[in-house]
DNA sequence: GATTCCGATGGGACTTGGTCCCATCACCGT
DNA sequence: ACGGTGATGGGACCAAGTCCCATCGGAATC
């Protein structure tokens, strides 16, 4: 059959957001989903811890947030290093081609409230890994929590504008003009 | 049988803290929970939409919130129309009564990968209806999302506090407190 | 070229969360 | 005594997720 071909786990996930897009994802099966793939619900759950997780990609973005921000230059705001953390993780995760199939990926997640239960832990996750890149650089506790809670929010909003455009703008651009929109935006609270 | 007793919301949510105390949420059955409240599975799923559910009270809170920011004083800035709200919430949900009770269930939640997620969402639902709340009162929309993410960093702090504090403040000054810190901190950012 | 080893897959049994439907019970008013 | 109403009990059922073992393909080895 289809075994041994590549890249399971990437057939996995563009069989599940196909499905998704077509029936929703309360109406979608783990099995439909690894037949679609050419595989089968063992495998399935072999690649992912559960369903919900098909769409998310692990948190391979954490280690990498936290290194960058620990890294950022020691003159740097915790705002800039911030910016240079989500920076790093745009160059490695948010290209040209995938952005198509990020734009798709939050429209499923949107419509669904499972999805989005997930997207928040997600997001706590990412505010703890920004939350230890400051800390690191000596930043007080709860100076670090803040800076990261508004990263968090600019990396929502520069992921929702940068997949939603087709201009040439890569992420890092994005999301620097996002937490700035968001610091000037926290000054007049 | 114990049909009839009064309260079986209750019932359950004091079980089920009881029994994730004891054994872990994982290790912890819905069928062992309702039975320990003297109801079965089918009355359980009646009450709380699923097993995670019978620790968060619904979203009782998200209404009340809403209506008391977009009913704080015109003259108050987004914040403190924030800090009205969540001590007119404290008011009616965290009383000296629930204290005890409150830190348990910080315990068995913090303990839980999938309660944590719950808890997440229901961050979310916090944020949106402060969101909801500013905008309402004319506040522009991304200062009101800055204001509400403030202002639920701020209610997350104030909750450990104050259930893990034996003095007398209630919910309404420590969150006012709270509050004042995480502004002085973005302030630093 | 046959053998051996290994990692990825298939498959089925099993537990639990969650849904659905209907029977049953207690209380209340008439 | 009677029937109505709302909460409960109970069982069938489906899908998510776990576990264990058989199986297959490819690559290294002889």
């Amino acid at each position: 059959m289809a075994r041994w071909q590549p890249n399971a786990a990437q057939r996995l996930a563009i069989a599940a957001v196909e499905l998704f897009e077509e029936r929703g994802y309360e109406r979608t099966t783990v099995i439909e989903i690894a037949t679609r793939a050419g595989l089968t619900k063992s495998t399935f759950f072999r690649h992912f811890q559960d369903k919900r997780e098909v769409l998310f990609g692990g948190d391979a973005m954490s280690g990498l947030l936290v290194e960058a921000i620990a890294a950022a230059p020691a003159a740097a705001t915790p705002s800039e290093a911030v910016a240079d953390g989500l920076d790093a993780v745009g160059r490695k995760a948010f290209t040209a081609a995938s952005r198509e199939f990020s734009a798709r990926r939050r429209a499923v997640i949107a419509a669904s409230p499972e999805l989005r239960e997930r997207e928040a832990l997600k997001g706590l996750r990412l505010t703890a890994a920004m939350t230890d890149g400051l800390t690191r650089r000596g930043v007080p506790d709860l100076t670090a929590t803040v800076a990261a809670e508004l990263g968090a929010l600019a990396f929502g909003i520069a992921y929702e504008r940068w997949s939603d455009t087709t201009n040439d703008d890569d992420f890092g651009a994005v999301v620097r003009r996002a937490l700035s929109d968001v610091r000037k935006a926290s000054a007049a609270c």
